[in-house]
DNA sequence: CTGAAAGCGCTTACAG
DNA sequence: CTGAAAGCGCTTACAG
């Protein structure tokens, strides 16, 4: 395999030094057009091509990003990838692609190879106990950008779904179609300061003075199976109960399953409103209506963040939030 | 933000040259172990950390690969994403990952960008129309593997999943519980030269001595009206017809539908085997049977297989093939 | 408008 | 077992 093209031999070819032609190349002024065409000829017929590795060792960019997920697989993901690759490449940046697998200690040894990589800054939505290096990380030189975290630190910047605001709309409106004892089935698994969809059902009802007594929240795990069970408690404990939130749509499908074996109708006698739009919901009867996080636009607006702070070298004052919507179907 | 530590911050601090400290970060030989202990301590007091891009630059390796996929948010590809990033990552690889957006200009143009990063290779499932530039692209230095493709060229392998012998094994299934009037619902997207499933379910209908006449196998738009009408077609056409392979799961969804419309009980009357393992597949009654793609062999063997030709040099002699299989639930 | 020199942080090839 | 020199392909900072 032939040696790759380099500034030089365009240089050499054309007739000029290699400093001219690297103007060229970069769009730098100072150079005559006669020059530029010249030098345009022969990077053509050469098929030259700029190497990122030399052009990263002298300016420190490399002109990539880091993306750290959990769980690729988890469908929450590719949608935001997808995007995001969208937004980075419009930006001239390439997306370094890393699976965590849930794992802090993986993590940690994936933000260690973006900074030998010479990775611009990462993008990372933090394993489970994968929060606490992440400073040392950016102390180390990597420009972060999380999702749905909250670390307050110079060279962090932090990107959040208005997950809260999203369950206060689906509290706003069960009560606005007249529902008064409303219940939530939610997991057992988020720590205390990740509750927000808990803290958004509980300010809602605040808000509109629902009752709320003991009971009426019930944590279990969040699949189907726990969603089933947790309303089954919900209807026993509280048989006039008429509109249920669940913590994500998986847990919604058991709501739904558990209403139909007491004998309520949905969403005549009880309103149900899921969390996050999978496909599945809206092949079940009725179709489950359910508040989604908005993937596109966290793809784009984690990029132009993390874009943001390149330039700036500090993260936005404030986290930037991105909305919610509840996507109405046929359960609520 | 301070300077990052370069070898030769840790190489003064020990009072050695870059070189000796160089040899302990690669596990060269050469060095004793008096001064491997010296050494390794200044890199972890100082937190030296290599740079990729110098070494690189030098080396001629960037230790990253690519991933080149038509569309991330297709679900056949993060399984596939998870266990190469596990492959590579073992090898002390990273991973980019770009979506083509099934298109074949931004293909090239990401092909081309992996060629200025420097990516050591690139792993590709091509866009619609992204099959001719592939050569010119491995021509310029990029070793390439590709994803259900026959591409021959001296720096390309090819890693196929055997979907051709899974339509075999449904068709053999068939035949095995039976049925002799077996018909195909199928996309007519797909080019002459690329039509695997069909070209496996005449072989092994052949092998059967069954008839196939003219109208049992039908081309029509791979989703789940196309798979309702086809299978309506069928039903009309050929009424004895006793089984039904579809191109894809969601094809085969409204081929369930249709045999319901028909009053035809799925599987007594007439069997149906789909292709690809969806989950909505098994949220339906009858739980759908499928031929399955084995994506994390798919993931780690194109991985390796890539990293083999780095090595040698050259690709494996013929294309690589990933076995599929059939999963039984109770469609069929 | 153009170029010569230095240097980014490493490894290669060689010498001792 | 160890090191001095050269160079990978660029850009930076400067000079003209």
């Amino acid at each position: 395999m032939a040696r790759p093209v380099t500034l030089d031999d365009v240089a050499q070819k054309v007739g000029v030094s290699a400093r001219t032609v690297s103007r060229v190349v970069n769009s730098e002024p100072g150079f005559s057009e006669e020059t530029r065409a010249r030098v345009q000829a022969a990077i053509d017929e050469l098929g030259y091509r700029p190497n990122f590795m030399a052009r990263g060792l002298v300016s420190g960019r490399s002109q990539a990003l880091g993306f750290v997920v959990p769980d690729i697989t988890n469908p929450f993901f590719p949608q935001i990838t997808r995007s995001m690759h969208r937004a980075a490449r419009q930006h001239g940046y390439s997306l370094f692609l890393c699976d965590s697998e849930d794992d802090g200690r993986e993590q940690a040894a994936l933000l260690d190879s973006m900074l030998s990589q010479g990775s611009d800054g990462a993008i990372v939505f933090p394993a489970i106990g994968g929060e606490q290096q992440l400073m040392a990380v950016a102390e180390a030189g990597l420009p972060l950008v999380l999702m749905d975290s909250h670390v307050t630190h110079p060279r962090i910047a932090n990107v959040n779904s208005d997950i809260r605001g999203g369950a206060e709309m689906a509290v706003d409106h069960f009560v606005n179609v007249g529902r008064r004892t409303i219940g939530m089935v939610t997991s057992h698994h988020s720590p205390p300061q990740r509750r927000w969809r808990e803290t958004g059902f509980r300010a809602a009802a605040k808000r509109h003075n629902l009752d709320m007594p003991r009971g009426r929240i019930i944590r279990v795990e969040p699949d189907t199976d726990g969603g089933y069970r947790a309303a089954l408690d919900l209807i026993n404990s509280f048989p006039t109960i008429d509109a249920i939130f669940a913590y994500n749509d998986t847990m919604a499908l058991g709501v739904l399953a558990a209403c139909t074996e007491k004998g309520r109708t949905v969403p005549d006698d009880i309103a149900v409103i899921g969390f996050d739009g999978i496909e599945l919901g809206q092949f079940v009867t009725p179709k489950l209506s359910t508040v989604v996080i908005d993937r596109p636009t966290v793809g784009r607006v984690t990029v132009e963040t993390l874009l943001a702070m390149l330039d700036t070298g500090e993260p936005p004052a404030e986290p930037v939030v991105v909305p919610t919507s509840l996507v109405f179907m046929e359960s609520a």
